[in-house]
DNA sequence: TACGCGAGGTGAACCGGTTCACCTCGACAT
DNA sequence: ATGTCGAGGTGAACCGGTTCACCTCGCGTA
């Protein structure tokens, strides 16, 4: 109900309204340091007035901005699609705003984003990384309260970590692929190329060792459209595998799209595994084996940990999560 | 490179380094009124300090952000997601960052939402609404650069529109429905409730009774989990329709699932068709008959929209492009 | 030579909050 | 009655840019 055309009401107007000084009026209506009759009678002036602080300004003076970076590497994919959409939700019901970066598969980009969001001055930082990239998340994860999802950055101590626990969750896998009779398997992972020190993919050949598989470990694209033709190409060669296994739904959408193409059939010609149990996942034909995290939890523990970061406004011990994965094995891994 | 320890260079520092006015400093930044030397001396120097410029004070004064708020009506919905990829890359390209805020459904959250992101000062609106909900829209629009996607808020003078031609697209889903044999057909709309008088809707209604067919309107969550028991509840009925319309993929996924549980098969106990073609819809069991509305083109659009409008700045006539659909009949339609 | 003009530059106010140093005044202890 | 203390409040500086009004000076023209 503010006065609409143009200009909102200032602390100053507020100030003479109620004949007290801007400062007292800035105290009061955050409740500090002033008498209860004082801060009544300011907050119902705001209401009348339809006063309405400018962030901006309170950002400039102050500090803090109220909005939170959520930086992701790959939104192509569509678990992080849905993990946006979880986190913002937390962030919805903690008041805050959200700045959305896309570094769009390219972990150069990353740092760049990460700069601009700062720039921005978000109070803090919620990474999706894909790969360490460079260094210079130290300095990041100094400046101001950095949570990651999903894999650690090395040599970081952020403010919060959810971990994805890959080393359950690939031996889990592939436990359930050899089970099934596969010994030789591909392994998908779009970080293998940026990242190669990644938890997952020492996981992938730790475990592929212990249990005595055949592995070969593909970099590929995060997306549907970028594993598809290299799908294709895995797939049209005579010493195929048996199975795929795909760090990522996602990735694993490709690889149907590819056997589409092919004529391929699976289980029958090839086993495809993916990760993170997208909720079309089950609705595929077949549908997909896959290993759940559960998104609202990973996105309540992130929202949770940056928040108790950025009020404790200092350096605390990192808080971290493990997040355990449960595989849902479905008919995409069926036994032939 | 900027002396990381605390604060940044600020632009009084700038002028003192290169002995000018903070004035020239700033206008020289922006290449307004100085001299070509006094320009490069400037800039020098800003490369020199690692300068870079608070955004926050910029937009105190100045008023530009270069943030753009991006309101989605409906986060759950997967089209949604991609178009919010899709914005976001387009404008990561025009150096501008992005405010992301999901209504989750709730007509009523939308202008709470628009309210809080002009809060934030951001320099234009990219709205995909779920409805008018209640006026405010109009003031909202005047208020700063406004585009919308996918319906037209009525009543109201947007920068931009992009609208999808929903007349055609309806009345094609229609006809196809109908050429493969179906009368009594249910549309899933999730804007029936809030929106009754969306283009949309009414375009239902008229092709419907053009085409002579039974049609039963529905209020539909517009997620997968929102359609399914809804679907379920449809489908196990005695006098369940034999084919079902739904105005989003999302709808369309939630009736796959829910007749995988009542063990019915699509297309032989009923014909599905969606909006939208997300990619993952042809990977169905089986694939998706859907009407493709090009997310690039749309996003291209409707950023391109904004920024006239934002360069302008001032009102201008409505930016409109009327976006085709594209009917995609694939197996989930087949005639049994 | 006098004058006008415009390019180039300056100082200070301003955007709208926050915060620091300081002041006042009444209550309470001595 | 005096001194102390702290709750409550004030004025002004500050955050870091932008912009307005004004000033200066060199050049071209009459």
């Amino acid at each position: 109900m503010a006065s609409r055309p143009g200009r909102r009401t200032t602390i100053r107007e507020l100030a003479e309204y109620t004949g007290l000084s801007p400062a007292a009026v800035s105290y009061a209506l955050r409740g500090m340091q002033v008498s209860a009759e004082t801060e009544r009678r300011v907050r119902e002036a705001a209401e009348e007035l339809g006063y309405e602080a400018d962030p901006i300004a309170r950002a400039l003076a102050g500090g803090a901005t109220a909005v939170v970076g959520l930086l992701v590497g790959s939104l192509a994919d569509f678990w992080n699609q849905e993990l946006v959409r979880a986190v913002q939700r937390e962030l919805y019901g903690a008041e805050r705003s959200t700045l959305v970066a896309d570094a769009d598969g390219e972990p150069a980009r990353e740092l760049e984003l990460a700069r601009r969001l700062i720039d921005q001055r978000v109070d803090g930082l919620v990474v999706v990384p894909i790969g360490p990239a460079s260094g210079g998340w130290e300095s990041i994860a100094r400046e101001l309260p950095t949570v990651t999802i999903g894999d650690a950055l090395p040599g970081v101590k952020p403010a919060g970590e959810v971990i994805f626990d890959h080393d359950r969750g690939v031996r889990t896998s592939l436990e359930h692929l050899r089970e099934s009779g596969h010994r030789r398997i591909t392994v998908l992972s779009w970080a293998v190329e940026t990242s190669p020190n990644r938890q997952a993919e020492r996981a992938v050949v730790a475990s592929g060792a212990a249990l005595g598989l055949d592995l070969d470990v593909v970099a590929c694209a995060y997306s549907l459209n970028g594993s598809r033709p290299l799908a294709q190409e895995l797939l049209g060669s005579p010493e195929r595998p048996t199975a795929i296994l795909c760090m990522s739904d996602s990735i694993a959408y490709g690889v149907y799209a590819a056997c589409a193409e092919l004529g391929l059939s699976i289980p029958g010609d090839v086993a495809v595994a993916g990760f993170g149990d997208h909720p079309i996942s089950r609705l595929l034909a077949p549908p997909l084996t896959s290993t759940v995290w559960d998104i609202d939890r990973v996105a309540e523990s992130a929202t949770s940990f940056l928040l108790q970061a950025i009020e404790a406004d200092g350096p605390q011990a990192t808080l971290r999560e493990l997040v355990a994965p449960v595989l849902v094995a479905r008919d995409s891994t069926r036994r032939a």
